[in-house]
DNA sequence: CACGACTATGCATAGCCGTT
DNA sequence: AACGGCTATGCATAGTCGTG
């Protein structure tokens, strides 16, 4: 795991380097970041707009409530559309079920080329029990890459990362684990949310 | 950097080429392109949440009408709160990304044979859990009880279920909109969040 | 201190191809 | 035809330094 924290090689030649997909802690860099890469979202919004002639409109708002906002032109009929669409759509409904999901049909029908892997993966013996060795060259199981999950695994993923979290908060304490009561319910639905250290994936079912 | 650019033609073979910033003509290529470019679009908008603490709806039209949107975590609180463009938000902070696994699982019932096929090869790769199942019953690395981890392997766990978090994220952020483009009705499309088989829910900082 | 410039590098993606 | 995958390449950007 000294994968994110000290790999600080001074590269002596500056660029580019990779960062954590987490919150940034230094406020003057999150500013900073937060700048950059919403204008990089604009234009990229932008250019998808004259590319594919699509509309689109953005609204972001920084963690101190400023607001910045992208439309094409506006934002406003964008919204309205939206509300409009939301609204009507509510009189029709069954067509969650029906979603002709081609893509992920796709997914699964590549499933054998993936299954192939995995099986050269477990004949590398790549996956297997770190009881027996412990820490390594051995990929743990919670170091494997997601993208090795089909659909079918992530969902068996789902159904048993609650226990996992259980198993989790049982045995830590460094970990703090806060419940989150969705209070975001404008549709309605019920959702539980858990936090620990401040990010959790934990499913509600 | 010293590369010298043959600019004279195409390359004739691979590799990305720079393309003008106006609407792509062939009909294939700007949808393939629209879809693309929105799922980039969709993958920085969420970094930038992640990164700078920052809420963003977004929401994109296509030229035939079709909607997509990205919201954290929902694209009508964000807007709501833009048209009243008044924050009393004291009480309101979720920072909780949603994503929608439901229209997925549920087409995912009729691929059940094809599943199973794969995960009967998958438990050649099973970890055998000694420890909590001493009958050596075969379960997935994901299914793993975690009270055989000391704590030094929990910390483990901890920093890399932030890679795995991103992993699934992108993952089902993939299947959201594949879903949503393969409907084939312009009217109005909610890709709001439904809640039906499941969530998995993605908890940022 | 904030911003702009710069540099090296990570990441997105245009075009193409195989599969379904 | 649509989708997933691949690859070379363009583009975005993290970190630093210079400037007002």
């Amino acid at each position: 795991m000294e994968q994110t924290m000290n790999n600080d090689e001074k590269k002596a030649t500056l660029g580019r380097r990779k960062i954590d997909i987490k919150k940034i802690e230094d406020k003057g860099s999150r500013q900073v970041t937060f700048t950059k890469r919403r204008k990089g979202l604009f234009t990229k919004a932008s250019e998808l707009c004259q590319l594919s002639g699509a509309e689109i409109a953005i609204i972001v708002t920084s963690q101190k409530g400023k607001l910045f906002t992208f439309g094409h032109p506006n934002v406003t009929p964008i919204i309205n559309r939206y509300q409009k669409n939301e609204e009507h759509n509510d009189d029709y409904q069954p067509k969650v079920e029906q979603v002709n999901l081609s893509g992920v049909m796709g997914k699964l029908k590549s499933l054998e080329a993936e299954r192939n892997h995995l099986k050269e993966l477990n004949k590398k013996g790549a996956v297997k029990d770190e009881n027996s060795n412990g820490k390594g060259k051995n990929i743990f199981w919670w170091q494997k890459d997601t993208s090795a999950m089909n659909l079918a695994e992530l969902k068996e993923f789902r159904d048993s990362i609650e226990a996992l979290r259980n198993n989790i908060r049982k045995k830590t304490n460094e970990m703090t684990i806060t419940r989150n009561s969705q209070k975001s319910r404008s549709e309605g639905y019920k959702v539980r949310t858990y936090m620990v250290h401040g990010w959790l994936l934990l499913a509600g079912r």
